[in-house]
DNA sequence: CAGCGTGTTGACTGATTACTGCAACACAGC
DNA sequence: GCTGTGTTGCAGTAATCAGTCAACACGCTG
């Protein structure tokens, strides 16, 4: 539901025109016009890879933007195959089990010990 | 690497000939051959349809075959959109940190509290 | 108002996906 | 030696995907 309106932002903030972003990202602009109002002929959409590239043309972050698109990043993914049982288990969870979790592994493992 | 193998098993564990079972999800025999021996065309395995009709069909668990064919079923990634930043926080937790948070869930909620 | 830069849209194209269908072969048992 | 079973290669197809292209619309600015 959000996914072209982030790009566009993010994009306005840069003071990019969709012609200077498409050619970063090696496409038409007509496509980035299509991608920023939802407009793909199929699903709502651009690829994976289209997206990392948008990403890196931006300079935001990878995942947030794959999950806008509704697509599991990668990393998690692998992760999701390496221990199914895990995930399995996490994904029946409500969400104020889920906030515990979080909230154990935040407590116990500050970030990072500032001394 | 074993989910051909697994359809295989399965499938004899039931007494199914392919031609059988290719019946009940509706393709043809030589495509479960193809299926059992990875010899699809292109990628590895079936569509998540496909997988779906054989979960059914060989009365078994559609999750583990969908992880089987590296695909995150439908139930997982749902959850992963709804709270993205905690699947994240998840993935980024080695094994034994993930094993831990299980024995948590695992004690915690001793799957029905009485009383 | 001419012209430029910008964005929007519909029609179209080419590649990839998920199979089908056939043919040929192998092997196993009766 | 025939029937039932499984394997493999190749060609074909229909749907979906990823993207292009032409045409047009808007607002500025000179």
């Amino acid at each position: 539901m959000k996914f072209g309106e982030t790009i566009r932002e993010l994009r306005q903030e840069r003071n990019l025109s969709q012609r200077e972003l498409a050619v970063m990202v090696d496409v038409t602009f007509t496509y980035i016009s299509k991608i920023e109002n939802h407009k793909l002929d199929f699903g709502e959409h651009p690829s994976e890879n289209m997206i990392c590239k948008l990403a890196t043309a931006l300079d935001t972050d990878e995942e947030t933007l794959l999950i806008l698109a509704e697509k599991v990043p990668p990393r998690i993914k692998q992760r999701v195959m390496e221990r199914p049982e895990v995930f399995r288990k996490f994904a029946k969870l409500d969400d104020k089990s889920l906030d515990q979790l979080v909230a154990q592994i935040d407590g116990k493992r500050p970030s990072k010990k500032p001394r």
